[in-house]
DNA sequence: GTATGGTGTATAGTAACAACGTACAATTCA
DNA sequence: TGAATTGTACGTTGTTACTATACACCATAC
């Protein structure tokens, strides 16, 4: 489990860890029904609490990617997260590119590192 | 000054304010120069406080978007916000196609999202 | 079965943050 | 100069993020 916490993001840290996992599970590393760390390994590893890993998880059980259960670890419930609404999709998407624009990059600059970020995450899709 | 506030939107409303006035200045419907709406104004108008309006102004003005002046109004400064790390430019694009992708959206619906918001974005572009 | 080590969960405390109401200060203009 | 308009500062309240510590569930060896 390669996850790092970034220090100048503004994001909480059990956003940050959810979200680096779910890029783990988009990618294939991390198979349905593969085993997750304990919470207490990975908080030691990242150097938190370990109720914020544990935060981390049931967010992503929320949405439907993990199934922990008590006592026994947390493994990787589906590649695919519930449903979203399409503005929360969109949205995100829009608040990405609105800042690649007001970077001054040009479209197909833009369009170069959807790609190259697209690539990296289907790298381990069926 | 069409701005919403959306109540399931889980960010801070300040937030909101100024990544909507972002894109609104992505999109050119907000010139070099032009001028905002008196934090007062624009408050009432959405339902807040004017400080939570103030937030979103000064940060905004943090990133060299708006010229702000004390009894005076804000402007909008510049088309370009101060350059950010490539990395920091990445991230929200990577966050934002991981939901994509594991909503279960095919890469080539990816794709038509990605190009129909950027379009949108640079309606107004030179 | 039950003891033990490993696992997630619950609770309480602290600090920082978001949003608000109110008072203050700078600018504009009649 | 005075009044209206604009952003700013300050103090309060409720929420959130993170932590430390104690609890509860599960698997397994014996």
């Amino acid at each position: 489990m390669f996850i790092t916490i970034d220090e100048a993001d503004a994001r909480p840290i059990y956003v940050q860890v959810a979200e680096e996992i779910k890029a783990l599970i988009a990618r294939g590393e991390l198979a349905q029904g593969a085993q997750l760390p304990p919470v207490r390994q990975l908080a030691s590893d990242l150097g938190v609490n370990l109720n914020t890993v544990a935060t981390a998880y049931r967010e992503l059980q929320g949405e439907g990617l993990l199934s922990i259960r008590h006592g026994a670890g947390a493994v990787v419930a589906s590649r695919t997260a519930q449903a979203k609404s399409e503005e929360e999709l969109r949205k995100p998407l829009r608040v990405a590119l609105t800042g690649l624009v007001l970077a001054g990059l040009p479209r197909v600059e833009i369009m170069n590192l959807v790609q190259s970020e697209l690539r990296a995450l289907l790298k381990g899709a069926k």
